[in-house]
RNA sequence: GCCCCUGUAGUGUAGUGGCCUAUCAUGGAGCCCUGUCGAGGCUCCGACCCGGGUUCAAAUCCCGGCGGGGGCGCCA
């Protein structure tokens, strides 16, 4: 059986064929016997013959009932389904009777059909339906999560989700090539990991403990220890009473961390891996983008394109990205943090995607690593950290790391941190410690661009904000 | 935490103190027709977030609550 993308599936107890199947290699199974199942996506007719509308993972398909073909009780129940109802039928595949065109306009290609024989309704739907899973009207997104079951049947969302699956095959493919290993982290975490984000505090048996908003320190345990080159793609939890269209609680961040690389080095890494990204959807999945646009059309939206970036990326230290600032009239001074309407001035010069690197050390964690040497137009110490925007939004932020101990632990002195709070971490140090460097990216934020949804909430399926943990 | 906007059938909307017995689309129920194909035709169903107040009169104005949206702040 012909699964989603080519893909070879076993046949089920429930269906000898996809539907997607049936639609592609119809002209070589007419007269073939099927069983299909699939949501009802329409009921037509109410008379002696019936129009059944099927929609499975892989596409559509009508199922042709006729009263006289099939067992009549079997019929009439298949016949009174409400729409998304689960409908499984057997029949024989049967070209589709051509529609009827003007004269002269060409024929349509040929299109299949099942001439059902025997079927039962497995799962009677509801009605109305929350969501019109087909229908034409705007739904409001509060609406939407509060059905997102529903939601994720609408062909466009689907699609979304489809695709975001695809970019994390893609970036892991990617990292693989370049002898990156997948790891994972603790999500129970101890102690404030780096100070300054809000944690979520859990009760773990008698003592306290928080949810992790970070593997950082843990995938630089690892590098430490020898793995050389670990990513890990996992949640992470803030507890920031933020309320904005790119922010959430829980998210899922798409991390790397190298032994014997600096910041520069793993910024490669990342232009490479968003690249081919791009560039695989590019090749294969212009039918999801396709999808997409269909429902950007019918809404009126703009259209998105899959534009594979060229390399290098720009790269705008932090001291241009201010000059930068102040040239369109933004108030800025050096020190200050590039705020969201900072980047669209950055953005009006750079819109895709583009690198900020060497910020002041006194905006960045403790672990980030500086040179002494290097310093700001205005004599402030810089660091080795970097973000990663597309326009205005900001994708990652990374960096080199700080592998000497002393200087680590006057790092957490200076931001008023205890080091003695740290051992965990710093005594990973002790020991010989490879230079290392690494970034973070939000995997949502990186939908976002691609699918040009709006609102980060489209791209994760059960998203957490200040005001939703249901469904 | 602050500021602004907003709440009408299942969904999305119209509505600017009396023209509201509340618009339209979609949907649901049903009938007719039917190898339809975004099927079509007809009938019906279905809503003013909650609680106070102003007024002869409130979906509409005011206050409070609750919900939603946007912006800011916060944000390795």
């Amino acid at each position: 059986m012909t699964g989603r993308d080519g893909s070879d599936w076993e046949a089920t107890n429930y269906r000898t064929h996809t539907l997607g199947e049936v639609r592609d290699a119809g002209a070589q199974m007419i007269g073939h016997e099927v069983t299909v199942a699939g949501y009802a996506e329409a009921v037509r007719g109410r008379g002696a013959i019936c129009f059944l509308m099927l929609r499975d993972g892989t596409g559509h398909l009508q199922a042709f009932l006729k009263k006289d073909n099939m067992n009549e009780e079997t019929f009439a129940t298949i016949q009174g389904a409400s729409r998304e109802s689960t409908i499984q039928v057997t029949g024989t595949v049967a070209q589709k009777r051509p529609p009827k065109v003007a004269e002269g306009e060409p024929n349509p290609p040929a299109e299949f059909e099942i001439n059902v024989t025997d079927g039962q309704v497995l799962a009677m739907s509801q009605t109305p339906l929350p969501v019109g899973v087909v229908d034409d009207v705007h739904v409001g997104l509060d609406t939407r999560l509060d059905n997102r079951h529903l939601d994720l049947r609408r062909q466009h969302v689907n699609a979304m989700f489809q695709l975001r699956s695809k970019v994390l095959q893609y970036g892991r493919e990617h990292l693989i090539s370049e002898g990156f290993m997948e790891m994972n982290s603790p999500k129970i975490i101890a102690s404030a990991s780096e100070g300054g984000t809000n944690l979520f505090p859990i009760k773990y048996f008698e003592t306290d403990a928080y949810l992790s908003q970070s593997p950082q320190l843990y995938k630089q345990l690892a590098v430490l220890g020898g793995l050389e080159r670990v990513f890990e793609i996992g949640p992470a939890f803030r507890a920031e009473k933020h309320d904005t269209y790119r922010h959430l609680n829980e998210f899922i961040s798409f991390d790397i961390e190298g032994a014997w690389m600096n910041d520069e080095d793993v910024m490669c890494v990342q232009e490479r891996m968003i690249h081919h990204i791009w560039s695989q959807v590019n090749a294969n999945d212009q039918n999801l983008i396709d999808m997409i646009n269909e429902y950007k059309e019918s809404q009126n939206e703009e259209k998105v394109a899959v534009e594979v970036p060229s390399l290098p990326f720009p790269r705008i230290s932090y001291c241009e990205a201010i000059d930068i600032v102040k040239a369109g009239g933004g108030e800025i001074e050096w020190g200050d943090d590039i705020e969201s309407h900072h980047c669209d001035l950055i953005a009006a010069k750079y819109p895709g995607f583009h690198f900020l690197p060497k910020w002041p050390m006194s905006m960045k964690p403790f672990y980030i690593f500086h040179d002494e040497n290097e310093k700001g137009n205005t004599g402030g110490q810089l660091s080795r950290g970097f973000d990663l925007n597309y326009g205005r939004d900001e994708m990652t932020s990374g960096g080199q790391r700080e592998h000497r101990v002393e200087v680590l632990e006057q790092n957490l002195r200076n931001m008023d941190l205890d080091p003695l709070d740290f051992t965990f971490y710093t005594d990973g140090f002790r020991y010989g410690a490879p230079p290392h460097a690494g970034w973070g990216l939000g995997v949502a934020r990186l939908l976002m661009v691609l699918t040009g949804a709006g609102n980060v909430r489209e791209v994760v399926l059960f998203p957490r904000d200040r005001s939703r943990v249901t469904p």
